[in-house]
DNA sequence: TAAGTTAATTACTTTTCGTAACAAAGTTTA
DNA sequence: TAAACTTTGTTACGAAAAGTAATTAACTTA
């Protein structure tokens, strides 16, 4: 490891955000607030992962979870303030996949 | 894993993006052409991920690499245009870094 | 001949990931 | 009353990826 001489702030804002996972949800919860299960359902993720992203991107202060103590228990997620501010960069990566991604056939999954 | 109702590009756009080191490399070769060890010594990765990494963005036809047989040999990469086209992206990350990331006090590297 | 250079690889340890089984807490069903 | 079901989250464990350091290839200079 090697010290960088890119702004500590630019490089670990990419560094939050090159974390496997975190853009998926964030771009997920984009499109409104909503529980585990819908985004475990919308992403290629398992629980264990999402539950820990999930306390990560909170602890980021990235992700809002708020508990409503009915039965079984529903627990809702959204952005934050600092979440809806990555809107710009979520839209520059779907702009740029559509424009240079292609998927290479030898490359499925199953769906 | 399950499967995602998410189009397939940007599926896959944003997990290329979200592989580790990955935007750090682009970021670094958007500032121009530039050799390995200049590389290694801009961003706090180790020889051995950085070229595993400059092969999979080769494959990926975001880097191009290109090899001047001096002594020592002297290789170059740079962006191709589907590695430029990430400049917005990237933008975008410097953007929201600035404004919304906090270094935590707790997590010095020693500089 | 020995030492030095750059890009890359190999060997080995540590960390992270993916899968599946299980736990808590309360409701509904039998 | 007990068994079964729900959602969220955890634990256990094998597999994959990352981090560190030593080594290689090919050629030059001392």
């Amino acid at each position: 490891m090697k010290q960088s001489s890119l702004c500590p702030l630019v490089e670990k804002g990419i560094q939050v955000l090159s974390k496997r996972w975190t853009v998926l949800i964030v771009h997920q919860l984009l499109s409104g607030p909503q529980r585990f299960c819908t985004i475990e359902t919308a992403i290629p993720i398992s629980g264990r992962l999402l539950s820990e992203r999930l306390k990560d991107l909170e602890q980021e202060g990235i992700v809002h979870r708020e508990v409503y103590p009915e039965t079984p228990v529903r627990i809702v997620y959204s952005l934050t303030d600092k979440g809806l501010a990555l809107a710009p960069v979520i839209r520059e990566m779907e702009n740029w996949s559509r424009e240079w991604v292609k998927i290479d056939p030898d490359e499925h999954e199953t769906l």
